[in-house]
DNA sequence: GTATTGACGGCTA
DNA sequence: CTAGCCGCCAATA
């Protein structure tokens, strides 16, 4: 079983997503300190139960919803992007698309 | 022990 | 734009 405190980092980095904002599994794995889990990022949010955590926020790198078109994660995770001002078309967030990197998300896609 | 699967990601064609 | 391929880690069969 993997440590607690991974864990624990995962689900903080989903937290510290502004809202408005999301970020890849991958991204969220980097921030939480555990680079290239981002199918442990996935995992987690899989397995997670708190209805406190905005895990709406995450999608694939390519700001895709990372569940089938249709299913019911999907429909759920779209209703709730749209609910905080996230623009949803066919499964793919426009406008906001998941930073690559820390610094883009904080400096922004300039150089 | 190996094989398979998954709320993934990046590169190449 | 999509499709294919490979690398990645953890859980499960």
């Amino acid at each position: 079983m993997s440590d607690k405190t991974s864990i624990e980092r995962i689900l903080a980095a989903v937290r510290a997503i502004p809202r408005g904002q999301v970020a890849g599994y991958g991204e969220v794995a980097r921030r939480a300190g555990l680079p290239g889990r981002a199918r442990l990022a996935a995992r987690v949010l899989s397995e997670n139960a708190d209805p406190k955590l905005p895990w709406h926020r995450v999608l694939r790198s390519d700001g895709r919803i990372a569940f089938p078109e249709g299913s019911r994660g999907y429909r759920e995770q779209s209703q709730r992007l749209r609910a905080e001002g996230v623009s949803v078309v066919k499964g793919r967030v426009r406008g906001v698309k998941a930073a690559r990197s820390v610094e883009e998300l904080i400096w922004g896609p300039e150089d």
